[in-house]
DNA sequence: CTGGTTGCAAACGATTTGCACCCGC
DNA sequence: GCGGGTGCAAATCGTTTGCAACCAG
């Protein structure tokens, strides 16, 4: 992906966030203003934590969390989950399409770019030493409902 | 899977928890084994909340935590990834295999059955009328160390 | 102006831990 | 009997919420 389709990108995300905040009487403040920029420069995936450390405490963590919540009801990313306890947020349009391979021992998760196809997932970790047990995949989307509610 | 192989798997799940009991000096206790048979039971996954519905709270709640953290640790459990807060648990060697498609929007999350086959889900999503935006695979088990240190 | 927004501190829910007593081995 | 196991209650962690002051439209 080159420089202007990621600002495109970024656009989108924008007017998504900007969109959800106009239908539902919500003002751009400051603060929302402020999160929505750290988070856009985020990679692939990231924690509340994350977010914190980069705004240098300029936004309290009860708004974070706030503006958090409404970046997920928004759309523009999503809550991920790990085998560990607190939330991860990841793109709802990806960045870099990524799957993981968590070591069951170690708890390592090894990240690893989306290739389209699932058997060569396993040749490739194969390669790598990991021993597969098994997988899982998440989708996520809109269901049925949903996609007709969307109007 | 059969009556006969599902008793096998029981089995081999007992027989990791208590290798894993003695390779560390721990008892076999009533607690133990309580909270062992009742996830047992389980079917695809559950929470600590479930386990303690249905022992009845024999198990204080101290116990069962300190219980599941070993169980995870002698890897007949797993923390399995939700977006929502409190922790699930899966199988290692998955008593049916499956997938999970989540909306976006009104947070239902659809469970189906793996096919082996990544294509088809696309279809069979798609035959519910759910609207993919993108999938994450998880894949576990054990790194290339991991696999070493093994013996 | 005025209603949504913020930070603070207190509340929360799930999980963890310190401790004194209990029980497998 | 000893060393780990248990329940209890208190502590912790990440996250959420009530409230009074504050600011965007």
């Amino acid at each position: 992906m080159d420089k202007k389709n990621q600002n495109d990108e970024a656009l989108i995300q924008q007017k998504k966030f900007i969109d959800y905040l106009t239908n539902n009487d919500l003002k751009l403040t400051k603060a929302r203003s402020e999160v929505f920029e750290i988070v856009a420069k985020m990679d692939n995936h990231f924690g509340a934590e994350d977010i914190l450390q980069s705004s240098k405490n300029s936004v309290s963590r009860a708004t974070l969390y706030r503006t958090l919540n409404e970046l997920v009801e928004s759309q523009v990313i999503r809550k991920t989950a790990f085998g560990d306890k607190h939330q991860h947020f990841e793109f709802v349009l990806e960045k870099k399409p990524h799957h993981h391979a968590f070591c069951l021992n170690c708890k390592t998760n090894i990240e690893f770019p989306d290739f389209g196809e699932e058997e060569i997932y396993n040749k490739i970790l194969e390669k790598m030493g990991f021993e597969i047990y098994g997988h899982e995949m998440h989708f996520y989307g809109l269901c049925k409902n949903c996609t007709k509610e969307k109007i």
